[in-house]
DNA sequence: ATCGTCCAGATCTGAAGCCA
DNA sequence: TGGCTTCAGATCTGGACGAT
């Protein structure tokens, strides 16, 4: 450990973004499952070798110092790596289907991840990797190698702000498309009569949101909700099954397939004077080769988006 | 090439003490 | 009181080396 940079010890990484997230050396020794003593000499070490303090130790607990934030930023990375590196060591002498992707959450995009799966070859080992998230953190789990693709959605107001975005990272992006963004509630929901709905007969409804469809975060800015009878919900089938449940309650989102409308007598609905339009783009590291698994997806993500764009503006 | 032994270094645990 | 550090002693691991 004393010889610098070169004989760091990788698992010390290892140890160094679990105190980083548990904020805690006891917590993280336990997570670790070693004696917290044990961990806190490797810290320390890990310190040693670097020349700089990661944690600031406190009575309450420990905290990255801002040289300690750069150099967990870095070990992430290598850890993600290093991952990559063991799963080729997994999947040598055997054919191995890898995908991985950070997705928002739409109804279009889970159903055609699950179209996408249903048709993997299952007498293959399988390592797929699908994780829900808001567009900001889609963008950094691929900048950062966790993922190899992303899909990013935004409101076209924000266009600017993501172009820069995905040009400070060294992403590339692909438009899968552009739309508006439709009211969905029940079929016996008082409204849904009319096509075209004002914003006046949306004001006395319950509105259902979906918080990581507002992003980005940016300055806290979202959909500014007319509504004063407000319920914020992450889980999509508990949206559908509430839309369903009550029918005072509406939701904005992407469209949704004519499967899941049906399955949770749902309708789609226009609002002209309050819908905003939105993009998705398909992201990935610049330089990145689609593997077959890949493009399969890809396929199946404009398939998927075709079936739902009864409304689209390019 | 394989096996057994030795040994240094790494890692572990528990106890004691420090600090806010 | 809770959380972290230091210390001493025990245990584990892996490399070196000789015997077969």
């Amino acid at each position: 450990m004393s010889e610098g940079c070169i004989s760091m010890n990788t698992l010390y990484f290892k140890y160094a973004v679990e105190v980083e997230r548990t904020r805690s050396i006891t917590k993280a020794a336990s997570n670790l499952y070693m004696a917290q003593p044990n961990l806190s000499k490797a810290i320390k070490e890990l310190e040693d070798t670097l020349g700089i303090d990661i944690f600031e130790r406190t009575s309450k607990g420990v905290f990255p110092t801002v040289k300690g934030r750069e150099f967990l930023e870095y070990a992430k990375k290598i850890l993600i790596q290093i991952e990559k590196m063991e799963s080729l060591k997994i999947s040598r002498n055997r054919i191995c289907q890898n995908f991985s992707i950070a997705v928002p959450g739409s109804s279009y995009i889970s159903f055609c991840i699950s179209d996408f799966i249903s048709e993997l070859n299952f007498s293959q080992d399988i390592n797929i990797n699908v994780e829900r998230m808001n567009s900001v953190d889609i963008v950094n789990s691929v900048a950062d190698g966790k993922y190899n693709l992303g899909i990013v959605h935004y409101s076209l107001d924000y266009e600017s702000y993501f172009t820069d975005f995905l040009r400070d990272k060294n992403l590339c992006s692909e438009t899968v498309w552009t739309f508006e963004h439709l009211l969905v509630m029940s079929e016996k929901n008082p409204i849904a009569e009319d096509s075209d709905i004002s914003a006046e007969k949306l004001s006395g409804l319950i509105e259902i949101i979906q918080d990581d469809m507002y992003v980005p975060y940016i300055n806290g800015i979202s959909r500014k909700s007319l509504s004063s009878k407000r319920i914020t919900m992450h889980e999509r089938d508990s949206q559908f099954e509430l839309l369903c449940r009550i029918p005072d309650t509406f939701m904005w989102t992407s469209p949704v397939p004519e499967d899941i409308l049906r399955r949770f007598k749902l309708v789609h609905r226009k609002c002209s004077q309050l819908s905003s339009k939105y993009r998705d783009l398909l992201i990935f590291q610049n330089g990145y080769k689609f593997s077959e698994l890949d493009r399969k997806f890809v396929d199946k993500l404009y398939s998927a988006k075709n079936s739902v764009s009864f409304v689209e503006y390019m």
